[in-house]
Parts: structure tokens; C-alpha cells; sequence
RNA sequence: GGGUCGUUAGCUCAGCGGUAGAGCACUCGGCUUUUAACCGAUUGGUCCUGAGUUCGAAUCUCAGACGACCCA
């Protein structure tokens, strides 16, 4: 509605006219509003406390009774209550003296701040008769003069989709969401905390890369004009932080926007946030390890507690964790025993028995394995648990199981039914890599636009040597998902990729 | 990619073939202990878009846009 514009923007006008303009230049909180209640707790209903006061935020509500009204200010904190009383602020001056000011303080701030305007107040401390506590405000100073109506004050902001597309509105109006974001801040520092106490050293790796690598996903593509060079959007950071392993650095990671060309689902959004984490001189097992202790401690930090509730399911995070292979797990899940099978049509065959999708691009007895678990495994794997030893062929960049043949040395972590960390003994042998890496174009060139393609110079790398090492890839939003009890990644990026609105949307290029 | 549901006032929603509705917000009046304040009055609409059926469409049909959820 234009109208309720217009009066704000009048009210604007009459804020100039008084002496003030609507966006001031700055305040100087005395306390936040959380250390106001938390320091005065013990001030009796119906009692003040004479000591100078000064708090900045935005009015959520306003309760105007004849010489007396009542606004609530939040501030990052938290709320407060504004008591105003006539006989108080048309005594006290609250704006340089104006010939004309025929309006008095009381009348001025009862009509011209509405819902959404940040203020700043002074005053001393009062809490009502019905137990608030409030500022018994003396002066007060428009800091920005909204002209945009909040949402409904009571029912919030219920439609998703604005949610997403104005999380500024959203943050205002739902403590749930400010909490979600809050607590993934926590989350990414916790873990950077936690790794740098341990000597590990982030460092930046490229996200504009000629040649994507790093795992089976299809890339964003641009191009570098001044160079005429096609680029593309990093899938991932492993082969520059193993080229850093490579050059000497025994324990690196990278926190960072990872950006995949792929659908958007409540597990997916196509830019999204991990993080890899590689240390000389280890293998899986040691990175296991380290993963149940890095997530436990985060979970510690951003919960209190290493036993949390998901979506009404009670998960357990304190370790040690369930292992189990891969095999065992389809095994049990299918009574079907993946070592016997020594060709593809035998296991196909059985799988059909058992009624499980045989898809074509699953060109063999390994691949076959992770289509069965992922049917008929994953989704039951609620409390933590570590899925060891996977098939060769899906795992380009793991190293050879060192007593399993056909197998990798890699576990992936499972949550709540989703896949939330990955990690491998790194492969360092640069022959066995070339010949992945080429296996892999093959499949790509035989119409898997997710094979992965052979970056010269990370073999140049290897050539010169890497240490034995292990890698480790945790997702992120996921984990923060979990933490955060929310069912959509949506929920836990504060600007997730929608659609354009139409009529913004730009006509398609030709 | 397939299916289901949704889109009506700034917000939250009702209306489901016969003049476009409610609560909150806004505006005006009243009110010195409210906290979803209250009482009274007023204002506010591309019923997502387009086509069709009909004497008549927010309502029925078809197509499209956007979103949510489920499945692949």
C-alpha cells in the first residue's frame, strides 16, 4: 500500500521540521537491552531506579493510551519496554527548541515513530506494575525512519518463499531465524578455533579454475575476458589443498563456498559451504577420528550438549561412533553378499530379485554396490555412522585399500539419513591417478557429465611427491542443519538461490 | 524430470458460480500500567498472468509464472 508510505514519508518531512532529520548520524547505547534485564533483575514492580540509561533499536510495538504509552525496542539482544509518559517528556526538551514546535514530546514521539523506525532513547530504569522492566525514557532521537510496513505482529512472516526472498524482514520478525544464523556463526568459528589450536593452517585456494576437479559434480562456466579464457566455478578445494601438502604444509583446510550446477532441493543449493581438511603422515582412520572429535566439539560449543534433537529424533553425537562397511551394511539391509558377485550380471540380477533399480550408468559390480546401499541403506542411518571401504571405481582420489582389493581406503559420515562428511587415505601414487583420472575422462566422454577430468599439473604435483596423507570433507550446511534443527538447507543460508520474481526477470539471452 | 498442494488488502487468512470479506497494521477520535492493550470510526484490492466455458468467474476448464513438499 502506497498510502502507508506517503505517511511515513510525511512524517519523514515533519521529523525535519522539528529540528531532527529521519536517519541520524549515530548513538551510543549505555547497555544492550539482554544487559538492562540482566543487571536490574531484582528491581521491584511499581519501582525506579534513578541511574542514567541510553538504548538504540528498532520498535516492534506501540501501545499509546491517552498520556501514557508503552513501545517495545529490540535490539540485537533482545527486547525493552519504552515507558512514556506525558508529564515526563513534555518537561524534559526532547528536541531543540523550535519557535514553532507546537507539538510536545509525548505527542511527538506517539505520532510520529511508528513499528519498524529505529530510535535511540535516554532515560532512567522503571519496572511497571505489571512486572516489566522498562526505560522511563527523557529524550529521544530518530536514528532511521522506516517506510516499509512490518509484517503482521503476531503471526510474523509466514510465507516461505519471503522468508527467503527478504530474510531482512524475516531476521526482524522471527527470534528463530536470528537464532539459526547465530548459531551457524558459532558452528564455522568453533571449527576454525578448533583446527587452528591444532596447528592446522587455512589458506585460500582459487575458486575461478581451468580445469574443475575434486569430485563428480558439473561446474558453473564463465570466462576471463582479458585473457579469453573459459573458467569454471570450483567443485571443490582437494587438489589445490594437496597441492599445498604437496609443497610442504602438513596440515591445511579451507572453509569455503563450494559451487555445484545441479538441482535445488531441501539438501541442495547450488552454491554451497565446505570444508576439507588434510594432514600429513595420517590415513582414514586418523581423519575418522578426527571428525568425531571435531564434530562433538562443535556441537558442544553451538549446543551445550553432544545429545541433540532433530527434527523429533533424539541423535547422539557423543563418540565414538558406529562403523561399519559398506558391504555389511547392503548385507544386512538386502541379505545380499557383494563380495561374491564377480561380474556385473550376476549382481544385477540379484539386485532385480531383491527389487531394487538397476540403472545403466552403474557400469559395474562396484558401482552397483553404492546404487544398493544408497536404495536401500542411507536413509536409515540416523545416528552417526562412519561407511567404510568403498568401491574403486566411484573414488578416483582415494588411495587403494591397502588389504581389500577392488576397494578404497574412505568412509563417508552419515547423519539424519544424509551424507555429511567424506574422507579418504588420499591416493599419492601418480601413476595409479593418472590411470583413474583417464578412466574417469572415458566415462565423460562416453556421456557421464559428471566424470571428473585429468588435471595435468595436480599428476606434476604428485610426481614431485605427497606425503601419505589423509583428506576430509565435511559439509557444512548440513552439519549447521542438524545443529540448528532445520529440515532445508534454505533454512540455514541466509540468501539461498531462488528464481527471479517475474517482471525482474531478464529477458533470455539469445 | 514427474506428482501433490499453494498464490485473494501491507501482514495472517476466510470466501469456492450471483455487489470483494475478517483480524492485525495504517489514518482519525477516546483513554496514565499496557505487553496480540482496549473502545469507536474511516481507509485500503491487477482475487498471480493469459485464454476459455457461462447471462454472470476470485470461484469451473486449459495453458503459463512463482513457491512449498514428495518422488526420480
Amino acid at each position: 500500500m502506497s498510502d502507508l508510505r506517503e505517511t511515513r514519508l510525511e512524517k519523514a518531512a515533519a521529523l525535519q521540521a522539528i529540528g531532527q532529520g529521519p536517519y541520524g548520524l549515530g548513538f551510543a547505547p549505555s547497555h544492550s537491552t539482554a544487559a538492562l534485564q540482566q543487571a536490574h533483575a531484582d528491581l521491584a514492580n511499581g519501582a525506579e531506579r534513578d541511574i542514567p540509561v541510553a538504548v538504540a533499536g528498532r520498535v516492534m510495538t506501540r501501545r499509546v493510551m491517552g498520556k501514557l504509552a508503552f513501545f517495545t525496542l529490540v535490539d540485537e539482544s533482545g527486547p525493552i519496554q519504552l515507558y512514556l509518559e506525558k508529564a515526563t517528556l513534555d518537561g524534559a526538551h526532547a528536541y531543540p527548541a523550535s519557535p514553532d514546535a507546537s507539538p510536545s514530546g509525548f505527542a511527538q514521539i506517539t505520532t510520529l515513530v511508528d513499528a519498524g523506525d529505529l530510535i535511540g532513547v535516554a532515560g532512567s530504569l522503571r519496572r511497571t506494575d505489571r512486572g516489566e522492566l522498562s526505560v522511563k525514557v527523557t529524550s529521544w532521537q530518530m536514528l532511521c525512519k522506516s517506510l516499509q510496513p512490518l509484517p503482521d505482529k503476531w503471526h510474523g512472516l509466514a510465507d516461505v518463499e519471503k522468508r527467503y526472498r527478504q530474510r531482512y524482514l524475516d531476521l526482524i520478525v522471527s527470534p528463530h531465524t536470528r537464532e539459526t544464523f547465530r548459531r551457524r556463526a558459532l558452528a564455522v568459528s568453533a571449527m576454525r578455533r578448533w583446527l587452528d589450536q591444532r596447528g592446522f593452517l587455512e589458506i585460500e585456494t582459487p575458486v575461478l579454475q581451468s580445469v574443475p576437479g575434486g569430485a563428480d559434480a558439473r561446474p558453473f562456466e564463465t570466462h576471463h575476458n582479458a585473457l579469453d579464457l573459459p573458467l569454471t566455478l570450483r567443485i571443490a578445494t582437494e587438489l589445490h589443498l594437496k597441492r599445498l601438502v604437496v609443497g610442504g604444509f602438513e596440515r591445511v583446510y579451507e572453509l569455503g563456498r563450494i559451487f555445484r550446477n545441479e538441482g535445488i532441493s531441501t539438501r541442495h543449493n547450488p552454491e554451497f559451504t565446505s570444508i576439507e581438511i588434510y594432514q600429513a603422515y595420517t590415513d582414514y582412520i586418523g581423519m575418522l577420528e578426527l571428525t568425531e572429535q571435531l564434530i562433538a566439539a562443535v556441537c558442544q560449543q553451538v549446543c551445550g550438549a553432544t545429545r541433540i534433537s532433530y527434527q523429533g529424533t533424539e541423535i547422539d553425537l557423543t563418540p565414538p561412533w558406529r562403523r561399519a562397511t559398506m558391504h555389511e551394511l547392503v548385507q544386512q539391509a538386502t541379505g545380499l553378499d557383494f563380495t561374491t558377485f564377480s561380474n556385473r550380471e550376476d549382481a544385477a540380477a540379484a539386485m532385480q530379485a531383491k527389487g531394487l533399480a538397476v540403472p545403466d550408468l552403474a557400469d559395474s559390480v562396484g558401482r552397483l554396490l553404492v546404487e544398493a546401499f544408497e536404495q536401500t541403506v542411507e536413509a536409515d542411518l540416523i545416528q552417526p555412522t562412519f561407511v567404510l571401504d568403498y568401491p574403486v571405481e566411484n573414488s578416483p582420489l582415494a588411495r587403494a585399500h591397502r588389504s581389500k582389493p577392488g576397494l578404497v581406503e574412505r568412509f563417508e559420515l552419515f547423519i539424519a539419513g544424509r551424507e555429511t562428511a567424506n574422507a579418504f587415505s588420499e591416493l599419492i601414487d601418480p601413476l595409479d591417478q593418472r590411470q583413474r583420472l583417464e578412466a574417469q575422462q572415458a566415462r565423460k566422454a562416453a556421456g557421464d557429465d559428471e566424470a571428473q577430468s585429468v588435471d595435468e599439473d595436480f599428476i606434476h604435483a604428485l610426481e614431485v611427491g605427497m606425503p601419505p596423507t589423509g583428506g576430509l570433507g565435511i559439509g557444512i550446511d548440513r552439519l549447521v542443519m542438524l545443529l540448528t534443527d532445520s529440515a532445508s538447507i534454505r533454512d540455514v543460508i541466509a540468501f539461498p538461490l531462488l528464481r527471479p520474481e517475474s517482471g525482474s526477470r531478464p529477458e533470455p539471452a539469445q
